[in-house]
DNA sequence: GTCCTGACGAGCG
DNA sequence: CCGCTCGCCAGGA
């Protein structure tokens, strides 16, 4: 075999496996921004891929995707978009955010 | 192959 | 605090 593309797959896999893991272990009531989970998962600036990965969640995904948050401390989502308002709900019910819609922002050190 | 887009982030004015 | 630019990288047209 001239190629060694086989090992090319498992690899293409392993951010995927490995974003999924930093963000189960995230603990509840804490918020970790997309460029932490890059880096806990190995992939150091690449906040976007996380955040494309994300967006391609199922919808019924039991993995708590919404304690992630843009580095400002925000919902990446516009202001009223459905994601954003779906996060909020979360979020709120978790106590990490206030009704007015602002976040309470907590450094949160945890073992992926 | 190139060009544009995106649930990001740091830097600068 | 706001807006703009550039860097990063995977995907789709």
């Amino acid at each position: 075999m001239p190629t060694g593309d086989a090992s090319d797959d498992a690899k293409a896999e392993r951010p995927r496996e490995a974003v999924y893991r930093v963000l189960a272990s995230i603990p509840e009531g804490c918020l970790a921004s997309y460029g932490q989970v890059a880096e806990l998962a190995g992939l150091p600036k690449q906040a976007r891929q996380v955040g494309r990965m994300l967006s391609l969640l199922p919808r019924d995904t039991r993995l708590p995707w919404y304690r992630v948050v843009n580095a400002s401390g925000k919902i990446s989502f516009p202001a009223g978009s459905p994601g954003y308002q779906r996060q909020l709900e979360y979020l709120l019910d978790e106590g990490s955010a206030e009704a007015s819609g602002r976040l309470r922002w907590r450094e949160c050190r945890w073992r992926p």
